[in-house]
RNA sequence: GCCACUGUGGUGGAAUUGGUAGACACGAGGGACUCAAAAUCCCUUUUUCGCAAGAAAGUAUCGGUUCGAGUCCGAUCAGUGGUACCA
């Protein structure tokens, strides 16, 4: 052991021994014990980010703390290397997707190996790999076959300058992010999966999700969003037509004072023809970015249609508008009005001087609206008196039985649209004869590949541009075809990776059954940015896939350990706000276990986490301190005899302590806290030479072996030192037996409430016992004395509360 | 807008089931060592009052429940993530 502690060379030491182990196979062979690791594979963006390198060591520890129990632990890494920054690096860059993508990959590769993470790097994949892509492109045809999948016309944001189709995130303040001009909404046929055919499913089995955050299945159930309630036919005044509007409140059918219909709403459509006022709105807001964020936040705005409908009860005239505020992709494009109950809908009636009526009474009487709650019924004829929770039944029975309405469950969930008009993604495979109709590629001809030479320029969409690629000659009839030049949303294949890292290599089918018993994932770790979209596409497809029998459980991801963000003065680490720290420089400057420690240290996992440049040298403090203490105990400490045996009793606490924050409750910053403690005791013990050198060696193990999932590098060679045989293959660390717990317990005496003494006493007093001492205690006799004591509150072996006057 | 989360010293955070607010660190101040500096070690460090003993206030804001609230409930404010084509 070297006086100093030089992590550079410690740590190549110790990682070149990990890296040399290949034993994926033989451990997956059997699933006896075992516990899968999945960390969400990065985007290959280039270089890590912080925000990698909380997540893996977070995955990390889960790893390496597990083995150390005698699990059989898997932990793969792989890329998830389809997506749009590699094109907008061709067309900045002149570099071909497939080139930059692969050159990220092996320099964050490389990253992540210095940071010492044990990954089973035999089966490393990416998605971008032909021999990945493949089997999405086989089940997709499945699906496509089981009538999972279908095409319809949908809306994007449409660049008319580039001729491009923009993410959301390439349209800044209504613009296309590289020419400029305003974006229009445009209609093109693209493909969906039937995910809401799965919404019930999906929804009740987010119970089954144990070991997942409550705020993440609470999310996921709005977001599916089930709701009851009724759809109200409203007929046209003028023809026979209908507008149906859906309403979860029927108790407010009496306060209807308009109808809102969506600005791509038949009536809309129509009305604009004729219209020059209608026309002109309609254009304004069909210029507007597509996002339920922009559409909500955007100002209400409506117009007039000069048609009526009539109330289905009252068969008072209602006037028809056309909003912006309507969503057609909820509900039926049509909203009936209610200003005196709903927000949105007040503000509406507001700024348009439209009727407002109350017909639910507050217990008040209050005139404040809109008035939001359920409540007795008002101005709503025979259901007035009536509470809300019956006059909707009662109201869904009456619009059922004159058939004026019906009964529906809705979903706010809509279908999977995964088609998507790039070049750097995977191609969904079929192709189109002349007619128009689809075919699938036949199963032997995939892989369909992308071609190679292509032209990114950012204008058009680079596939069916490419001409040569596109034409195609129909297998079964010989007759000329085009290819699908759409390629698949990036989610695609993140939903189904934690199966094929199973089995990457395997060249004739999706993976093997054998590997079956090692799913569920047992801990999945990621960002809570992904809280929604990507966990509930991937629990979708799990159960997509186990449809076809590939599988035999519910659910992919058994736990799941969500983290929050790494932050730099209070906001996201961004290239462009120039305020990323580079982990690199970081483990140049300190080593990886330093960066390790760190960043488990500064926050819980799942909060936020504030970087800073200063707190990072605390870390390296420590471990210096570590080593050099380690150094002292085994160079030149020989005292024989403990003086006393507080340490090794905090020896003992110390393990249940770091065990239950490490294994339960995740809670690495306050398992190194722990640990910080103990050893600041062990090396004032040291310092008064008051433990023997025995207990000395095995506290220091103890530390070793606590710390050992979390900076392993350092950890790993002082157990070489210490107890050889045991360092490359270490155990979770026994406590000592036959030490005397300290039967002494500190007890609170509070005077109304105020903590105004300590007292000392024996584990497990009586409320009797405990009032005598108190009774010899000057500090509290000071308050106790001549005042009348009203109530006593004595909480074993902890507190005593006296209420006095 | 909507959904979810967060708010505690100068800073990161601790307080696990409603029972000692500030563990463990960072920073700062003072001291030791040194010709000096770095490194290291020791002491102090929520605020106010006080020589001290101690007292009072204090967990975003306002209110409530309770013998007792950082923790539970209601309202408000601020920040973060998501909002279906960033991943």
């Amino acid at each position: 052991m070297n006086k100093d502690y030089h992590p550079k060379e410690i740590e190549k030491v110790a990682q070149n021994i990990w890296y040399q182990k290949h034993d994926t196979k033989d451990k997956l062979s059997s699933s006896e014990n075992k516990y899968y690791v999945l960390s969400m594979f990065p985007y290959p963006s280039g270089k890590l980010h912080m925000g990698h390198v909380r997540n893996y060591t977070i995955g990390d520890v889960i790893t390496r703390s597990n083995i150390m129990l005698g699990k059989n632990v898997f932990q793969p890494m792989g890329w998830d290397s389809f997506g749009l920054p590699a094109e907008n690096a061709a067309i900045k860059n002149k570099v071909h997707p497939e080139e930059w993508t692969k050159s990220n990959i092996s320099n964050m590769k490389s990253q992540l190996k210095n940071i010492g993470i044990l990954y089973d790097w035999e089966n490393e994949l990416s998605t971008a790999d032909p021999d990945y892509f493949k089997w999405e492109q086989w089940f997709f045809l499945k699906l496509l076959k089981k009538g999972l999948v279908y095409r319809k016309l949908s809306e994007v944001n449409w660049d008319p300058i580039d001729q491009t189709v923009l993410a959301n995130e390439q349209v800044i303040d209504g613009k296309g992010w590289r020419s400029g001009a305003p974006v229009e909404r445009k209609k093109i046929p693209q493909w969906f999966l039937k995910i809401t055919a799965f919404a019930d499913e999906l929804l009740k089995d987010i119970d089954k999700l144990e070991g997942w955050p409550e705020s993440v299945k609470l999310m996921q159930k709005n977001w599916i969003g089930k709701s009851k309630g009724l759809n109200i036919n409203f007929k046209s005044e003028h023809d026979d037509k209908i507008f149906t509007a859906f309403t979860t409140r029927p108790d407010t059918i009496f306060g209807v004072t308009y109808i809102a219909v969506s600005i791509n709403h038949e009536l809309a459509i129509q009305s604009s023809k004729s219209n020059k006022d209608i026309h002109s709105f309609i254009s304004k807001y069909k210029k507007q970015k597509l996002s339920e964020e922009s559409s909500a936040k955007i100002e209400k705005d409506g117009i007039f249609t000069g048609k009526y409908c009539l109330h289905p009860i009252t068969e008072e005239k209602i006037p028809i508008w056309v909003a912006n505020y309507v969503l057609d992709n909820y509900g039926t494009g049509v909203v009936m009005g209610v200003p005196a109950h709903d927000v949105r809908d007040y503000d509406f009636a507001k700024k348009f001087n439209l009727k407002i009526i109350k017909v639910i009474d507050d217990k008040e009487s209050s005139t404040n609206l809109p008035f939001l709650e359920d409540g007795m019924l008002m101005n709503s004829q025979q259901f007035n008196g009536i509470h809300s929770d019956v006059a909707k039944e009662k109201i869904t029975m009456h619009f059922d039985k004159n058939k004026l309405g019906k009964e529906v469950t809705t979903y706010r969930l809509r279908d999977w649209g995964i088609s998507r008009q790039r070049y750097w993604g995977c191609p969904i495979p079929v192709y189109y004869h002349d007619d128009g109709t689809v075919h699938p590629i036949p199963e032997e001809q995939l892989p369909v590949r992308l071609p190679k030479n292509v032209n990114l320029d950012g204008e058009g969409n680079p596939l069916n541009k490419n001409d040569k690629w596109k034409n195609f000659t129909c297998p079964i009839t010989g007759k000329n075809a085009t290819r699908e030049t759409d390629t698949f949303d990036t989610f695609f294949e993140s939903s189904w990776y934690y199966l094929r890292f199973l089995d990457p290599h395997n060249k004739n089918e999706m993976f093997n059954e054998k590997y079956k018993s090692w799913l569920p994932v047992d801990q999945y770790i990621g960002g809570i940015e992904h809280a929604i979209l990507h966990l509930l596409y991937a629990r979708f497809f799990y159960k997509l896939i186990r449809d076809e029998g590939l599988v035999d459980n519910d659910e992919p991801f058994k736990s799941l350990l969500s983290q929050g963000m790494v932050l730099k003065d209070g906001a996201k680490m961004s290239k462009s706000k120039g305020n990323t720290v580079d982990p690199d420089e970081m483990i140049n400057k300190y080593g990886a276990d330093t960066i390790r420690l760190f960043i488990l240290f500064a926050a819980p996992p799942e909060q936020n986490l504030e970087w800073s440049d200063s707190a990072i040298e605390g870390g390296y403090k420590f471990l210096k301190r570590l080593w050099k203490l380690s150094y002292l105990i085994n160079d030149s400490y020989s005292i024989s005899g403990d003086e006393n045996n507080k340490i090794l009793i905090k020896h003992n606490e110390t393990i249940d302590k770091v065990t239950a924050d490490i294994f339960e409750r995740k809670s690495y910053n306050t398992a190194i806290a722990a640990i910080m403690e103990f050893f600041n005791s062990l090396s004032k013990s040291v310092d008064e030479k008051s433990i023997s050198q025995k207990h000395a060696r095995v506290c220091t193990c103890t530390i070793a072996k606590l710390l050992y999932p979390i900076t392993p590098h350092i950890c790993f060679t002082i157990l070489s030192v210490f107890e050889a045989e045991e360092a490359t293959n270490p155990q979770w660390p026994e406590k000592i037996d036959g030490i005397d717990d300290n039967k002494e317990v500190q007890i609170i005496v509070q005077i109304n409430g105020k903590l105004r003494s300590k007292i000392i006493t024996q584990v497990g007093l009586q409320e009797d016992e405990i009032l005598k001492i108190i009774q010899k205690d000057p500090k509290s006799r000071e308050y106790l004395v001549g005042s009348n004591i009203l109530k006593t509150i004595y909480i074993k072996d902890k507190l005593i509360n006296f209420v006095i006057k």
